[in-house]
DNA sequence: ATAAATTATTGGAACGTTCTCATAAAGTGT
DNA sequence: ACACTTTATGAGAACGTTCCAATAATTTAT
């Protein structure tokens, strides 16, 4: 009975412990559910946490244990919806897993990623899992990790460095939709979209190797760069149409250029799937409602979000593990634009 | 000389006020900027800092002094655009002002929502601006108010209580919508999407006094609910176009039910703007480029993140401030589906 | 010169937990 | 009855900051 929280500042363990009559031990004990508290007596200081409307104080628990059981989620693209699934996986993993999920976004501002990471680094998160702004230096998974947080990095590789990651296998998926282009009797191909990084890298390699393998040339007139945007899309293929004409077919960099590419073939009264053959990249959810609906590369976005947070949570739980590369497997899902 | 580092253990405050010679106190002093430090203690004691390699331990700093320079974002649907780009508005202006923005993800589920605010009342967040999940009980805003954290509304309201709230005036955007309509000589006009809660109450609110303004009858057949998703929209107006016969425009619930309609038009052979006419309601961004562009009803997005934001901002520095309300007014943009 | 004011700096007590020991009480085996 | 284990609980020192109150050194006013 020493401690009767009368003042306005909320209440303690201490306050807790004098209702309950123990000591702040017992209730700290009782908190973490542990076996050596009798029934009877965690009872009686549950109800009394209860009855004064106690809240842990999680800083002050973290302060004195040095852990945490928030994760940190640094996103570039919050518009894209590519990488809204890739986080609804991801945290959904996280969450089952007990952590609690604090995501914040970039906008591809390198800036704002670096005063991202070093809040992160203050609060003493548990671990991060981030999907590089363009333009991240190559070294940051190793500056990460002299840190002492645990890190992933999703989508876009960065160089060859030792960091766990996941993402899909961009060049292999990009092969396999030009592969079908070409199946389907096309010759000349475009590639719409993207603008740098080492996705885009990615997909054109997959791009060339297909066009290679089937002895087509290739045409750099045919790889229309553009932001990954809808309108970016939209102006690639506009540009296309004008000046690269009696071109049919095109891979797009992701799904979000191809609705744009959609969108201007629409303009033009042209329809995907019959009068020109169009694939996307990604298969987000919108590619099935789509007008038409969209051939595309799935890469399951959120399976990849899944991994990530495996990867993730392997690391905090081993330290030492050996480094994981995980590449989802893309796989063709043909539906009406081409 | 008192605190050498040795260990494994995290540099602190005390490490870097022995290696500049200061206390620790004098180490706070310089960290928080304070004008009572001349310059030339106050380099000596970054340097010391710089070269030690020390980090802020925010946990520590917020314990004691009893804030946070974070603020909880909590968000019910992060794959619909539309509150990905509420977001964006909303953390560019928290961000701003020099807060740290975490964000969390409900999927509209009320026990993760639960669970995120009580995450969020234990780390001891400054404020919380949210969207809450549908079926959220009407008190949750006392009840937040009764914790003592600042809290803005978003989009959605929770019955008539007091709070701070920024959102759309729905009702009358979608009376402007369905007068365009009528005006351009529709009678028979659909209201499709939406399954609950009340936003769509007020959208169809507006729909109804649309028609009552212009003396068409109501007819409820013509209202064709589904979940506010592409494919809720999609299996709408297939609905629609099987079972209800010569009708040839909708109001839909929001853009992505009428991405959705326009799928379905385009499967049956159908292009809004000549065949149908079709308007949307958000104006996300995607509209801009969808096939066809769509006509919708603008309600400024990412301004209504920023509403929200200010409306916290000032919640915050002035917990007594009467209680605001930001209604968004809508306004029309004609594309091409309508 | 002295008092008073200003400037530069500091010790130590918080903040609310956790966790290691320590101790007291009760139970067990001989 | 005794030693010994087990069970239930508690005291107090951390964790890394902030900030009040105090002191020491310097300047200014008289």
């Amino acid at each position: 009975m020493s401690k009767p929280n009368n003042g306005t500042r909320a209440t303690t363990i201490l306050h807790v412990a004098a209702a309950a009559n123990v000591s702040k031990s017992t209730v700290s004990l009782v908190l973490q559910g542990s076996e050596l508290i009798p029934a009877e007596t965690s009872d009686r200081v549950r109800e009394a946490a209860a009855k004064l409307g106690y809240v842990y104080n999680r800083r002050a628990a973290e302060l004195r244990r040095q852990s945490s059981n928030a994760i940190g989620v640094v996103i570039n693209d919050l518009r894209n919806p590519f990488f809204a699934e890739v986080l609804v996986g991801l945290e959904r993993k996280l969450v089952d897993a007990g952590y609690t999920v604090f995501m914040a976004h970039t906008n591809e501002d390198l800036d704002r990623q670096q005063k991202l990471l070093t809040a992160m680094r203050e609060q003493g998160i548990a671990g991060i899992a981030m999907c590089p702004a363009l333009g991240t230096t190559a070294s940051l998974p190793k500056t990460v990790k002299s840190w002492g947080i645990p890190l992933v990095v999703m989508i876009r590789t960065l160089g060859a460095g030792s960091y766990d990651f996941s993402g899909a296998d961009n060049s292999l998926g990009v092969q396999q939709a030009t592969d079908h282009l070409i199946k389907a009797g096309h010759k000349r191909i475009a590639f719409l979209g993207g603008i740098t990084g080492p996705v885009l890298q990615q997909r054109l390699d997959g791009y060339k190797a297909s066009l290679a393998k089937h002895r087509v040339n290739f045409d750099p007139e045919l790889v229309i760069t553009s932001p990954p945007t809808r309108e970016g899309g939209h102006n690639a293929m506009v540009t296309l149409l004008k000046s690269r004409k009696g071109v049919k077919a095109a891979v797009c960099y992701n799904d979000l250029t191809a609705f744009g590419a959609l969108s201007a073939l629409g303009d033009s009264g042209l329809r995907a799937g019959t009068d020109f053959a169009l694939m996307g990249f990604d298969n987000v959810l919108d590619t099935a409602h789509s007008n038409p609906p969209l051939s595309t590369v799935d890469v399951k976005p959120e399976v990849m979000g899944e991994k990530a947070a495996a990867l993730l949570l392997a690391r905090i739980k081993e330290p030492d593990l050996k480094i994981q590369r995980y590449l989802q497997a893309p796989t063709l899902v043909l539906r009406q634009s081409a």
